[in-house]
DNA sequence: TTTTACGTACAGTTTATTCTGTACAGATTT
DNA sequence: AAATCTGTACAGAATAAACTGTACGTAAAA
């Protein structure tokens, strides 16, 4: 059932707000997903997703398992319904911000041990000046990372 | 010609620079081509980048250009040398960070505005249920953008 | 001026991603 | 028990993105 007052409205705040959530590397689809989840409030089942969002079921299923692998949406337990409830969990700013903060700090730290581990394998007993220079820009590289890192710590 | 000492790992650290590299919404190859110029340090034509990364001079040239509007390299004048030569700009932190960040920012706000601009269309003679819990939501995300936006200003 | 060299616009191709329909396993209902 | 419903694996289709080669405008060289 739709509502032919606030449909419009409410699919164009979907559709902008999904713009925001794709920077957090939602792909385009997960992130109007989430979108709609959110503006519904009530849970909705994949047939409903689907046919708001007008794609297959399949898609949906993927979709929101990625979600909820993210904890961006919670799946719902109703009595009487048996199909899967999903419900997109409400705290926005802290649910995306620590996901995101989390991931950058991740990376950056493996990113900095893969590049430590490079640091060794540079023959020492060339001291050619390519050799040289490319230490000392390796060793840029790793300041990089570590600043990178310590930053998003900084700001969890 | 190429350095048969420091060539292989070279690559590898370049490739793994790379992918830290993406995560600035860079494209992989933009992000290697910007990991190569950084590890070259002397300034590079498209065709010696073409060769290094062995993909085509048209690609180099759209690619070095996007780089060159993030402002992440700069072209390079050398007297008697027709050629175009690009290097990478050397502080990384400030420079991938900032406009980073500067990019959400502008993102958030412009977004911001446009769910501002939604909110007046509202229907307010409409005061069904529906209606306010849309609105209610619509708060609650324009919020979201504001949080979003002052967290960057704060930390730029 | 003519010739050669360089960078890039553009159209088309290749590659990668996203999306769908069918089919099936497990669960719930009759 | 059989029949129906629900979510998802998987293979293929549709769509989008990345990449290339040709062609051309502009500038330097002859």
């Amino acid at each position: 059932m739709l509502d032919y007052h606030t449909e419009p409205t409410r699919s164009k705040i979907m559709n902008e707000f999904a713009k925001t959530l794709e920077m957090f590397d939602l792909t385009p689809l997960e992130a109007r997903l989430f979108a709609y989840l959110y503006l519904a409030e009530k849970p909705k089942t994949l047939d409903e997703m689907s046919e708001a969002l007008g794609k297959s079921k399949t898609s949906m299923s993927t979709s929101v398992r990625s979600l909820s692998d993210l904890n961006l949406v919670t799946l719902v337990w109703k009595k009487g319904v048996r199909k899967d409830l999903y419900q997109a969990n409400s705290q926005l700013f802290k649910l995306f911000m620590s996901s995101y903060i989390n991931k950058w700090i991740d990376a950056t730290n493996h990113r900095k041990d893969a590049l430590l581990e490079m640091d060794t394998l540079i023959d020492s007993s060339d001291d050619s000046e390519d050799q040289s220079k490319l230490n000392d820009q390796l060793t840029k590289i790793i300041d990089f990372h570590s600043q990178l890192e310590s930053f998003f710590r900084r700001i969890k």
